[in-house]
DNA sequence: ACCGCAACTGACAACGTTGTCTAGGCTCTA
DNA sequence: TAGAGCCTAGACAACGTTGTCAGTTGCGGT
């Protein structure tokens, strides 16, 4: 065997527009015309380029032409986990809006870890990623300063950006919450529990605060041993739930401060011989089938990314103007665990 | 203002390693190597690179590098919909992998749309993706022939590959079926429904053959008007669900092709006045607080792409020998609605 | 028959990085 | 003290594409 063993082309094989150009015995530019739809290409040229291209099963490699043009055509988008019901949603709408503009999506989960999360923004800048979406998991965002300066639009989504100005979107969590808690009230409730998330968490404050506002006006104390934040995992939710349900002066209602403690506490409340009202942040599906249905204060997952997509291609498309901080609604879905009187 | 305003530098204005090398006096390669980790650089040159590329807010341009290097360290997936939570964990299982093997996930969802799927799967074969993870929408999968040969490892997952020889993930859908099926059969039913996904689908006809297997290993009879297959959308399978329990000869029992008919089945059956047995393809979440639970065929997500990423990094890393077909079991979680006596 | 013009085509540089290769300076040994 | 050898450093080409520009051709009009 003679060395002469073709030198290791790095993408498999693949063909050029190099090769194309040579097989159909025209100019390299040619062919990137034609590739392209550009004007200025015979018919008759046109065929042979196209069948050379079909011959040797050419693709072209965005990787080069990205080099040229400067824009990748692709956004990122950094969130906490894809396996949460509650960010799938979330993540197709961006998907969706990132495919009207032709532009893929790339997403990476942080784990709710803020390294991770600068690890991961960090690495879809160096990919020169347009625009990125990011929910974030930290509360120091000046890390992303340097990008935002080079130009890569950036919006934060379900909680605001930390120490840096940025575009943010959001749900009224402060609001949402203190209407769920409110509504509790309205039922004839006095003692109500929270269970939330970490309390660095934005949303998980935001809807801390919402509870205790709701309570000052209707002029309710509020015992410590009924405020839980931590985790989301179920053992702890199920632990801090057995703990306010058994103090000294037990709860007859909880409000759960997102999706995940609202399943846990929907267990923990089944096994219980005395009816507990609940209210819980996010909607989830199947809320209507359990018995009681559960009430929900609803927040628009897909509403939340397409606003932020849409947003981030406004940037991109030159949209001048200071961050803007969007708020929306949510929506108080009753479907009867809200509305059990309390079992005094 | 005379016309020399800076040429506009495409992506924002970013420093490259020709500017970080001018600042700190130093050649284009030296910069390259600190920024790399290469050896053969003294700490005191390294010191002042650094100091350079802090001040400029310089981060390397991973397009242009991949254009020399050949690979992208990006995988691609391409699936169903990222909002269904049966393929948000998959989803995470596979960009867990990845980020053990230092790449990136793009995913693209095809909406169960063949040409969505191509488009997809092409777009992110030009983006010269080192490897592609597929959840087929539909059937015929030559158009990647070229870029199989071309080196883009590729593992299908959930439904085999149509037309092509390639590796494939997925679950015993014939077998788990027949055992769910069978289940019901033991607890005295005769008369049993199936409603599933559209035909063209694999997993559905596999599951339908399941269904026919274990009724025919009873000697029992299929009604036509028993089986319906077509779209999960809540709309239809509320009428096929209709359908099949007010038929000349009412079901007595239902089996339910995949997650998305089982809900739609069960809020049917919620409204209905007798009892009807149900087991559902596929677990989900809250399942067992539902009265009666709903007993389930159970096949897992995350396992799915955990083993097909693996098996496309083995493939990177050269693993040789042919396709594989990796069929994982399933398993029946009883919780209720399968064991329902027939209500005759 | 010649000029002007438009349409088509290709040579070349550039995008930002990395691999190769060579130059220069230093240390070490004989 | 000269030669060998090592270490550091930079010049240069290449990756595959696109933008610029200049060359060639053919046509219509005078």
């Amino acid at each position: 065997m003679p060395e002469t063993a073709r030198p290791d082309h790095r993408y498999g094989n693949r063909p050029t527009m190099k090769d194309v150009a040579a097989r159909a015995g025209v100019g390299l530019k040619t062919v990137s015309r034609v590739v392209n739809g550009e004007p200025g290409v015979t018919p008759d040229t046109e065929r042979r380029v196209q069948e050379a291209i079909d011959a040797l099963g050419f693709r072209r490699n965005d990787s080069a032409r990205v080099l040229r043009k400067g824009r990748t055509a692709s956004i990122g988008l950094v969130l906490e986990d894809l396996a949460d019901p509650f960010y799938g949603p979330l993540s197709r709408a961006v998907e969706e809006v990132a495919r009207a503009h032709g532009a893929l999506l790339i997403n990476g989960s942080s784990a709710e870890d803020p390294d991770r999360e600068q690890e991961l923004a960090l690495a879809l800048c160096a990919r020169r990623v347009d625009g990125l979406v990011v929910i974030p998991a930290g509360d120091d965002h000046r890390y992303l300063e340097p990008e935002i300066k080079a130009g890569v639009a950036t919006v934060f989504v379900d909680r605001p950006a930390g120490k840096i100005d940025a575009d943010v979107v959001l749900s009224d969590s402060f609001g949402g919450a203190r209407d769920g808690v409110a509504h509790l009230i309205a039922h004839g409730h006095r003692r109500i529990g929270f269970i939330g998330d970490q309390p660095r968490i934005h949303t998980a404050a935001e809807r801390l605060r919402g509870y205790r506002a709701a309570m000052a006006e209707a002029d309710l104390p509020v015992h410590d041993s009924w405020v839980s934040l931590g985790s989301t995992a179920p053992d702890r939710v199920r632990t801090a739930a057995d703990a306010i349900l058994s103090g000294p002066e037990p709860v007859t209602a909880i409000f759960a401060g997102n999706n995940r403690v609202t399943v846990t506490v929907v267990r923990v409340l089944a096994d219980l011989d005395r009816p507990v009202a609940l209210v819980g942040f996010d909607d989830f599906e199947l809320a209507d089938l359990l018995r009681p249905g559960v009430t929900v204060v609803a927040q628009d997952a897909a509403q939340l990314g397409r606003t932020a997509a849409e947003r981030l291609f406004h940037r991109l498309d030159g949209a001048p103007g200071n961050p803007q901080r969007i708020e929306l609604p949510t929506r108080l879905i009753t479907r009867g665990s809200g509305e059990l009187p309390p079992a005094d």
